[in-house]
DNA sequence: CAGGATCCGGCATGATACTG
DNA sequence: CAGTATCATGCCGGATCCTG
C-alpha cells in the first residue's frame, strides 16, 4: 500500500522550529520566563552570545510573537523584553523535550562512546 | 565557589538538540518510526535531502544511539536503518513539540504579519 | 546500491567600529 | 544603553565525480 501521492515538502514545522529552537532562543526564553530583561541584562545572562546574534534572536522571537519589546523613552533609552502569553505556552513542550534530553543524556553518551570506539578501531 | 565565573557554558542540551533536531533529522526519524528503510528509500522519502546530508544525518543519529545501521552482505550490499528503543522514546517529546507548533501556527502567522506590517511602514 | 572525496557558494556567526 | 553597519570567516549544505 504505497501512498506516494502525498506531497511532502519537508515538514512545515521545520521552519518554525528553526525560528524558535535555534541556537540561542532557548537560553533567552529561559531568562525571560523568569523576569523581563533589558538588552544588556540578557547579554550578561548569556555571555557567549554576541550582540549581533542576540539582536537577531530577539527580533526573530519578537516576530514570532513569543516575546515583546517595550521601549522606555528615558534618557539614554531603555528597552525591556518580556515573554508573551504565547511564549509561555511554549514552555511545557520545551520542558518535555529538555526532560527527555536530561533523562537520556547518559544513554546517549554511552552510545557515542561505543560509536566512537568502533570508528576509532577501524 | 564563586558565582562570578563565566562557567555558564550555554545549556548542555543545546548541543544535543543540535544533533537530534537538526534540519533533516525529524524527517528521517519520522520515516524510520514507521518502518526500517534502506538508504535510497530514505532519499526517496525525503527528496530534498542530498546524499551527503543524508549520510551525515544518519551518521549523527546513529552516533547518538537513536537509529541503528545494519549491513546486509548481499551482492551489491544492502544497508538497513531502523530506529532503536532509545529513538522511540524520542517520539512523544517531539510530538508534543509538533503539536504545539500545529496548534499555534495561526497565532504565530498573525504575529508575523503584524510584525512585518509594522516594519514595512517604517 | 550505499556511500566517500572534493570543490564551491551562501548564510549564519563573530569581531570591530560607530550612532541616537 | 541599545542597538546598526561593515567586514571577515567558518561551516553547512548542494553538486559532481568516483568506488566497492
Amino acid at each position: 500500500m504505497d501512498t506516494d501521492d502525498e506531497f511532502r515538502i519537508e515538514l512545515p514545522h521545520r521552519e518554525l522550529l528553526d525560528q524558535i529552537l535555534d541556537k540561542w532562543s532557548l537560553s533567552v526564553l529561559n531568562e525571560l520566563c523568569e523576569r523581563p530583561c533589558r538588552f544588556n541584562e540578557l547579554r550578561r545572562a548569556v555571555p557567549q552570545v554576541t550582540q549581533k546574534s542576540l539582536t537577531a534572536t530577539l527580533r526573530r522571537l519578537e516576530r514570532n510573537g513569543v516575546i515583546e519589546r517595550e521601549v522606555v523613552s528615558t534618557r539614554p533609552v531603555a528597552v525591556r523584553y518580556r515573554i508573551t502569553p504565547l511564549g509561555k505556552t511554549l514552555r511545557p513542550p520545551v520542558d518535555v523535550l529538555l526532560a527527555w534530553a536530561s533523562e537520556n543524556m547518559p544513554a546517549i553518551a554511552r552510545a557515542r562512546e561505543a560509536f566512537d570506539a568502533q570508528a576509532g578501531s577501524d
